[in-house]
DNA sequence: ACATTATTCAACCACTTGGTTGAGTATAAT
DNA sequence: ATTATACTCAACCAAGTGGTTGAATAATGT
């Protein structure tokens, strides 16, 4: 498994960051060097760079050097920690909700039943 | 749809902290007042407090008020933004390493049966 | 050898974050 | 009416973020 200190705290935060998550896009297409990744910003070259870091940092990118250039690539094993709590979460909380629902049509149907009026709105 | 400004920058950034992560899983077993959500923590009520609104911000939470207590319950919506990012993006990277890996393992194969010594190292 | 290119490092700045404490505002209980 | 409870608001603080500029390092081109 390799998963050496995944932390979802930093995946988490590194990816809350706009320049980053086009950085992570932008190097979907393949490798880039520092330059090129900095190239359609309008910010410093400095300010992607350490850009670059805070995703080394969380794992989402590799960094390879060749000569005097550095070579970044993705690296999508951090998603994967993310994706499974969103969907494990995201399956308790509408489990939850789904049952609430299920109640509140239960209750619907008994109002209805025990008003047999037409036209009558719920609430939300 | 009613997607009132879901951004995927606040969402992401209200997720990136243990703490509000922990609430919300709380939370994911039923509504809670201000003070349940922080007694498990060591941290102040008011702490806890401003790490609900953040929370709030991203509308991962909604409150209902009922006399004095404020009810904290979930939103689940804010989810599917950051799964359908993730998915999304990730489809696109693995894609591109599958196929960077079926170019590697077909250089391989020509490498080998190029140069015919065993042993030989590939760089990194 | 010298200049250019690719990149980081270091210091700085304004702003945000995550926490604190102390006071304020409703609502509920006695 | 007083006190207790549930909560927010406001001010503060240390540490972190996202950006800047200026210099340092290291490899390449002339």
């Amino acid at each position: 498994m390799l998963t050496k200190e995944l932390s979802l705290d930093e995946t988490l935060m590194a990816l809350s960051d706009p320049t980053r998550r086009a950085i992570l896009k932008r190097l979907s297409s393949g490798e880039a060097r520092v330059t090129e990744l900095a190239q359609p910003f309008s910010m410093s070259l400095n300010a992607v760079s350490k850009h670059i870091r805070v995703l080394e940092r969380a794992h989402l990118v590799r960094r390879r050097r060749d000569g005097r250039e550095h070579l970044l690539s993705i690296n999508p094993e951090p998603l994967d920690e993310v994706a499974n709590w969103i969907v494990t979460q995201r399956r308790l909380w509408t489990a939850r909700l789904d049952a609430l629902d299920e109640l509140l049509k239960a209750e619907d149907r008994a109002a209805s039943k025990a008003s047999k009026k037409k036209g009558e709105k719920h609430e939300r």
